[in-house]
DNA sequence: AGCTTAATGAAAAAAGTTATCAATAAGGTC
DNA sequence: GACCTTATTGATAACTTTTTTCATTAAGCT
């Protein structure tokens, strides 16, 4: 477990230099675009969306970035509703993401306290020792919730 | 989105006939392994386990069951704390999962109600319409603790 | 500008998953 | 229990995704 500087105020440069690796083309690029993106996107979308924009590099970096990223704490991986994981631009502090269904936009929200007594249920129960969590919200989007709602009328 | 008929009662035998499905030598063996083992485990891991037992079948055929028994609710997916994905058998109703981050044994527990009250303030936090989610808890199980406890105790 | 070395790209290898189709066997009928 | 129908299987191949290798490139420092 290496100890990474994340501080809130840094941007995701000064993430890499002050862990000394080097703001390189491909971090930008992959960076750049996901921030750009509500959606997650898998290695393979991030590398054709960066291609057909212009910035050629090769998709092995693709996974290397996303890699680094990720133990950086700069990206997470959000599984979509069928399965499928993605790369989103990671929020600071304990947080999850919440995806919408029909778009596949995901959006994170701040998660403080949000388990702490159904872990207690739950380490009763069980006898485990709880130290961590994977939790994700799916449902419908605003913008879908209308979309939707229109499509309905039409009928 | 096919209805299933799988009441709690019911074994997974009956699962499968019920919805039209064969009781076939690979199912069994795939149930029977799952059934006999805490750790979730891959699709290559079963196929491994299930040859080496004298169970001749395809790796192939271990994918289209696991497809098959996902489907139906017999078995769900659990992730691993470090990202890889594998099979357990599932347990009736709304459920989630404890893993062991030491020995990658996984349990269920019910789980009725569980987020009402962070669903809520997240929907009024993003607009978001909840319908589903996805979660596991990550820990060390009573076994490990006790193992554990005892290596502390020999240095 | 020049140096050092982390990082990249191309290609190949490895790993994981899906499609195809003839052969097999599960479950029902007589 | 033998027979029939057809869902299911296994072997092969195709395909997709991920990792490895290594010579080349370029980021950051002096
Ligand atoms: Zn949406
Ligand atoms: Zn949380
Ligand atoms: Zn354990
Ligand atoms: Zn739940």
């Amino acid at each position: 477990m290496k100890k990474v500087i994340n501080k809130v105020e840094t941007s995701w440069q000064n993430v890499l230099s002050e862990n000394g690796y080097r703001v390189s083309g491909p971090r930008r690029y992959v960076m750049q675009l996901l921030e750009s993106n509500a959606q997650p996107m898998t290695p393979l979308e991030i590398y054709q969306a960066l291609s057909q924009s212009g910035r050629p590099l090769g998709i092995v970096s693709v996974y290397r970035a996303l890699e680094l990223l990720a133990e950086l704490g700069l990206v997470c991986v959000v599984y979509n509703p069928d399965g499928s994981a993605g790369y989103v631009v990671g929020a600071g502090g304990h947080h999850h993401h919440i995806v919408c269904q029909n778009c596949h936009q995901a959006i994170a929200f701040a998660g403080s306290e949000d388990l702490s007594s159904l872990i207690q249920r739950v380490e009763k129960e069980t006898k485990f020792h709880v130290s961590d969590h994977l939790l994700q919200l799916y449902g419908i989007c605003p913008d879908c919730q209308k979309a939707l709602a229109d499509a309905e009328e039409e009928n």
